[in-house]
DNA sequence: TACAAGAGTGAACAGTGTTCACTTTCTGAA
DNA sequence: TTCAGAAAGTGAACACTGTTCACTCTTGTA
């Protein structure tokens, strides 16, 4: 299991490891300007002067190679929210940060986000059909930002801030959704956030904190104190 | 202007009409079940027992056919959000039940929903670079379904139920991001609903239930009554 | 130096959307 | 009823795609 000691790096290994960077690299580049459509194995291998059968001697299918990037963009995004958790402001700001952030990464690299959700069933790995092994989703950059929020709940809960009788998972996923919805319409629509000329000029930025502020503003200890996850209801 | 008059509606006209409906529903029939990837023009064109040319003689592209099948999916989600929103119920209940419907029909044609936001850039028409034409964005029925979500909004601050200091439009568009994210979510991660196995089971449908309370909530008038849209702030 | 493992290649396969010259069918007017 | 012209339908081809496979060439090791 010890593949990347430095005593067994050989020459070869070396070499090896440089090519394979150099397809990683040029198919980053292309992908984040054309996203998956614009990368082809024909272009790719052009672009690093190789044949195109040479990339299969790498990688076993273009879907695997693009899973690195996918992979490596999470890793990323996890940094990141991560850093936005963890910062040393008051809760309130940290949990809004984290939304926002999340959202802003993603428009930052519109393409690798959108692919990463652009694969309908298998995008999670399946046991069985059953629900998933939450051990092996943690395991995953993906997981790990869920991670992340689930804490910031509890943590809000822990403070009197947000509704104790909320369940921390699945506010925290609902939180993940409401985070994805406007990363992905950001992505898709690019004026999303300024639909109506009527309305005065918004940056994108803006709007991803207004969003961000809802998002959090839902999981607040609701007006009546009854803190039992119900709304008033029987209005109008 | 009169296209469909009938007394100018020759027995040609219907034979093209039905060969064309074929195809539609053909490609409607493969689409629902494998999506785009599973549809190609010799496919159809097997189905229906005709050349994959002749396809070209009714649809100026694949793409041309697959936006029809998208603007049918378009009516029927605006159809059933429309009734939600207008249903003989308590304010909240609709306002929640319009979130949990938009959810529910994406997710019962996952392929169609998915599809009509998987192309990143023209998901919008665009006029010259700047925002968007308000009025065209009007006449499409995605665009429909948005504006009853803003009357939805403006309705609930007219009865004092939600923040009266949230722009309409972009509460709504919150509203939308936070409905579309779980409809992504749960059409790409079979079991996000349940992702936590320890977690007791979940019906899909209950989750959806609970995020659209959490999206509602958002918009209340907060606790302190200040209703200027700003979060409590500086606590923890 | 010989040999085996690995790297790299070009041609081919089975797909794809799309086009175009072509034939067949139909329709409306002389 | 005949006949020109339009429309409907076709098959072959083009330019792509991801992927495979037999093959050559290079490299490291015994």
């Amino acid at each position: 299991m010890q593949t990347d000691s430095p005593s067994e790096e050989t020459p070869a290994d070396r070499r090896r490891l440089r090519v394979r960077e150099s397809i990683i690299s040029a198919a980053e580049r292309v992908f984040a300007k054309e996203g998956e459509s614009g990368l082809s194995i024909r272009r790719l291998a052009d672009e690093i002067d190789y044949s195109p059968s040479a990339i299969y001697k790498y990688f076993g299918s273009k879907d695997e190679l693009i899973d690195e990037l996918k992979e490596a963009f999470f890793e990323r995004l996890l940094a990141k929210i991560d850093g936005s958790s963890s910062a040393d402001r008051p809760f309130l700001q940290r949990a809004k940060a984290c939304v926002a952030t999340y959202v802003d990464t993603a428009v930052t690299r519109p393409f690798h986000y959108a692919a990463a959700f652009s694969s309908i069933k298998h995008a999670l790995p399946e046991n069985g059909g059953g629900p998933l092994s939450w051990d092996g989703f943690v395991t995953t950059s993906k997981g790990q930002a869920f991670g992340v929020l689930i804490s910031m709940v509890t943590e809000g809960q822990e403070l009197d801030i947000f509704d104790p009788s909320l369940d921390p998972v699945m506010a925290a996923k609902s939180l993940w959704a409401g985070s994805h919805g406007l990363a992905q319409l950001l992505i898709h629509m690019p004026h999303f956030h300024q639909l109506v000329p009527e309305q005065q000029p918004m940056a994108a930025k803006d709007f991803i904190e207004f969003h961000a502020d809802l998002q959090v503003r839902g999981l607040l200890k609701p007006a009546d104190g009854s803190g039992n996850g119900s709304l008033p209801g029987q209005n109008s």
